[in-house]
DNA sequence: CAGTATCCGATGCGATACTG
DNA sequence: CAGTATCGCATCGGATACTG
């Protein structure tokens, strides 16, 4: 890439020599997402260097597309997308459509990573047909490394954060635990398989209470991609 | 770019590991605009070499988009969509419509180059205005080089291709005289100003029949993305 | 016409460390 | 928390020439 431009006054080439640079169009995505801290971008991009992460936010803000403001309360920096920014949501989603519809799903699957599944599990997950009170469930994946193997998801509708990912114990007694392996919980998330597939194997065990159970793929959001249909290659 | 992936199982990023390469999408758009042969498609990606087109064009073979077929009657290869890459018509055209609306038009304007501009007048050009027998335009742009100050375009509604363009004097009368500045022309093509404008202005000067000179915004197809209005960027 | 082959330079970007 | 600073390599891709 030696240098950036195409040479053309089409305004296809000119739209693509924004959003066509490495990792514009998933800083974009992380934006349309609701993610307006550095610190919190970075978590949906995690291979990006902080550098280049900085070096793109500045890039974006000189097109138009994102603004950097100071937060009142917090006095921190935050990033929103401007009007130019938010217009691009449907080219976004379309090629996410277009990418669950005709790109191997294989490809998905080998690109496994607990981070931003729980974080976009965090994300989606749908409080409301959970109880009143504080729900903990715990996610146990066997097969990762220490760090990685246990991840806490709390649920609370009456708190300002109603969900909230850890890490590290919170200490709570846990209400449900998710036991299972990465490669299904992502093809769960994905809309490939559902959970009772998974149950059915026994690549998915859940222990805790029916009425939490029972209502798993209700409270658990899917992928915004998961219901559309995977289509077959034209074969040559 | 050390690594072409993103390492995410996200279908954004999936699509964006083909669709951000570099050229693809100019390639997709060369394709969606009807180009298929190796030769015609260089046309719309001048600036690329034929070893990376070659390239390029393998990868979205082995990624489905598009497919490697024989031409029957000549013989030679052609390059066709398939319905996965048909399915990014209304992606393209999305990021064409945006750029338009967002990016300065004054880049654009900085990227001119008078066979890019030709070869699309060729491409959308309307015969229908035109009187039933050939009608032969020359272009005269007298601030360029030798080799790029004159073209011709022959609009013959009922030959096999109803418009040609050329570069070399085809030796006809020439019905209708354009002369011009390249930045003007692209101008027009863009939607920015519009002939009367020009004319008006002095920076094109039409000579030919009244019967060409006053359809003149007929049959010359603009831009398919000339009519977007333009957007005022959000100012911090 | 439809590509390959080869070469080499620029630079994007990844990794790591560090700062206010 | 929100970035900068620095370094060095891999690789992308541009140019040119050549071939069936």
């Amino acid at each position: 890439m030696t240098e950036r431009g195409y040479g053309q006054f089409c305004p296809v080439a000119m739209a693509t020599e924004v959003l066509g640079a490495r990792w514009n169009i998933l800083i974009i995505r992380e934006l349309l997402c609701g993610s307006s801290r550095f610190n919190e971008l970075r978590k949906g991009v995690p291979r990006m260097s902080p550098a280049l992460l900085s070096k793109r936010l500045g890039e974006l803000e000189r097109f138009g597309i994102i603004v950097r403001e100071m937060d009142e309360t917090s006095g921190s920096p935050t990033y929103r997308l401007t009007e130019a920014g938010e217009e691009l949501r449907d080219i976004v989603m379309s090629m996410g459509v277009w990418g669950q519809r005709w790109l191997e799903s294989q490809l998905s699957l080998k690109n496994l990573d607990p981070s931003l599944l729980m974080w976009d599990m965090r994300r989606n997950l749908n409080p409301s047909p959970l109880p009143d009170h504080r729900v903990t469930i715990q996610f146990l994946y066997p097969e990762l490394s220490r760090g990685q193997k246990k991840w806490w998801l709390i649920v609370d509708k009456h708190a300002s954060e109603p969900v909230d990912l850890c890490k590290i114990d919170p200490g709570h007694e846990v209400d449900l635990y998710v036991a299972t392996d990465l490669k299904t919980m992502t093809a769960i998330w994905m809309g490939i398989i559902t959970v009772a597939d998974a149950t059915r194997r026994g690549t998915l065990r859940l222990s805790g209470p029916h009425s939490l159970t029972t209502c798993m793929s209700a409270w658990m959001g899917l992928s915004p991609f998961a219901q559309e249909t995977k289509q077959v290659r034209e074969s040559v």
